[in-house]
RNA sequence: GGAGAAGUGUCCGAGUGGUCUAUGGUGCAGUCCUGGAAAGACUGUGUAGGGGUGACUCUACCGAGAGUUCGAAUCUCUCCUUCUCCGCCA
């Protein structure tokens, strides 16, 4: 959420910033309505004080046993113009909200103005020299997985619908493997405290971490409970602390979390159709930083180095790119991808995003910190990231480890995880 | 799921319609006292939004929301949470 008052103060600049993002973005309709509800609001305190004193004079009054009728009819005047300015400011207030809360955050100066990922900046590639493997044509991820067993797609429909699939056998154990690997990285050199946590979260949470009231299409609800499944664990991570004052001696704050992610993939008919890459449930390990506006920026930089260790550790080829502000996420100032290199296609795909949100998620989840002792609680500032995506971990290992027609090599950090196995063949 | 009880400030806890600052204690901070400390005394002590250069001041907040009333922590309704008992359950 952006901040009312800065908005009120620069409201130029804030419609300008946006404006990077889409340039159909104004802020006119926020500043009438505001000016409104704060003129109304003063009228209703004037209003209120009147009353308080009425009500005052009326206590003594009917102490005293005398008459309070000429009183209390103004009071009641009074009280019911009140009721009338309340509604229409609570009206206003309502609108204001609605428009407010639907607006994205801005991006960050250093962000590169462009449409779409093509307009992203590269900032760095790691793992080229073992990118060319022995076999000339990889085969895709899917076909490798579907031969060693690994993976059942067909029977993951049957069980749910599509994009749902099933792993098993030592498909099933290099998950868990991947996942364990993650967690044991972040927790034991990365300074991470683990949580397993809800997997359905309330609508707070979801307004909290921008997911609501803009993208609901995207989740799925349990419609009798009021609850949605996460589409990350970004969500209730990041609410943990939501409506509280944390002490500046907590801080920074650093969590990672294993949880599967659930996703309707609304607006992605027809991409992806085949594989891992874009399902609707997969697992995820999340890495989510709780800071100070002094530090955020560092926390980005340590935050997205910590998802590439991953990579590195698993010796996939990856690059690191800068999200442009037409590619970058409602709540993000500024956003790193890391891509990890897919020798079927040829090309490098999203396995992590890191994003800083300053206190765009903060302020909307009321998160604050006090710096010092009797100084004014300030917002938090967020920051999340993958550390990183099983699924399309998987799919990565599936064709940059293909050695030859009919062996797959296990990663060599896998190994004691995968009970051993150092190779698979189908 | 059924029955009952409760939710007040850092915490404990009083307050069942009206005296502007929500009793009292506790914790915390400051001052006094002391050689120093403890004890004691006094003062202050949350959040948000307004107004004023400022000392200051106004408004709202007693689990959440709605209602009754000139006026609600207090009465009514709905919801949430916790506790006790019963039922079901990995």
């Amino acid at each position: 959420m952006l901040d009312i008052k800065a908005l009120r103060q620069d409201p130029h600049a804030i419609e300008k910033a946006l404006q990077r993002r889409n340039p159909d973005f104004s802020i006119d309709a926020v500043l009438a309505i505001d000016e409104k509800r704060r003129a109304l609001l003063q009228e209703e305190e004037v209003l209120r004080n009147q009353r308080n004193a009425l009500n005052k004079e009326l206590a003594t009054l009917k102490k005293a046993g005398e008459n309070a009728d000429a009183v209390m009819e103004t009071a009641k005047a009074i009280s019911e113009r009140i009721k009338a300015i309340e509604s229409e400011k609570d009206a206003l207030a309502e609108e204001q909200d609605r428009i407010v809360m639907s607006l994205p955050n801005l991006p960050h100066e250093s962000v590169k103005d462009g449409n779409s990922e093509e307009d992203n900046e590269e900032i760095r590639r790691w793992g080229c020299d073992f990118k060319a493997r022995p076999l000339a044509e990889v085969p895709p991820h899917w076909e490798t997985g579907v031969a060693l067993n690994w993976i059942d797609f067909e029977r993951g429909v049957k069980l749910a619908k599509s994009r749902f699939s099933v792993f098993r056998g030592n498909g099933a154990l290099l998950v868990r493997s991947l996942i364990r690997l993650m967690l044991d990285v972040h927790t034991t050199q990365h300074g991470y405290e683990e949580l397993v946590l809800p997997l359905l979260v309330n609508e707070a949470s979801m307004t909290g971490t921008g997911q609501l009231p803009k993208f609901g299409e995207d989740m799925y609800k349990v419609a009798e409970d009021d609850l949605y499944l996460i589409p990350t664990s970004e969500v209730p991570i990041t609410n943990l602390y939501r409506d509280e004052i944390v002490e500046a001696s907590q801080l920074p704050m650093q969590f990672t979390a294993h949880t599967p992610c659930f996703r309707r993939e609304a607006g992605s008919a027809g991409r992806d159709t085949r594989g891992l890459i874009r399902q609707h449930q997969f697992d995820k390990v999340e890495l989510v930083h709780i800071t100070t506006a002094e530090s955020s920026f560092d926390a980005l930089e340590a935050l997205t180095s910590h998802a590439e260790r991953i990579l590195q550790i698993l010796e996939l080829p990856y690059r690191v790119v800068s999200l442009c502000t037409g590619d970058i996420g409602f709540s993000a100032a500024k956003t790193y991808d890391i891509e990890v290199w897919m020798p079927s296609q040829g090309v490098y795909r999203e396995i992590s995003s890191c994003s800083n949100t300053l206190d765009f998620q903060a302020r909307r989840m009321n998160l604050r910190y006090r710096s010092a002792e009797g100084e004014k609680p300030q917002f938090c500032h967020t920051l999340n990231g993958s550390g990183i995506a099983v699924g399309r971990t998987i799919a990565a290992i599936l064709e940059n480890y293909v050695i030859d027609a009919h062996t797959l090599r296990i990663p060599k950090a896998l190994v004691p995880y995968m009970n051993g196995l150092e190779h698979a063949t189908f």
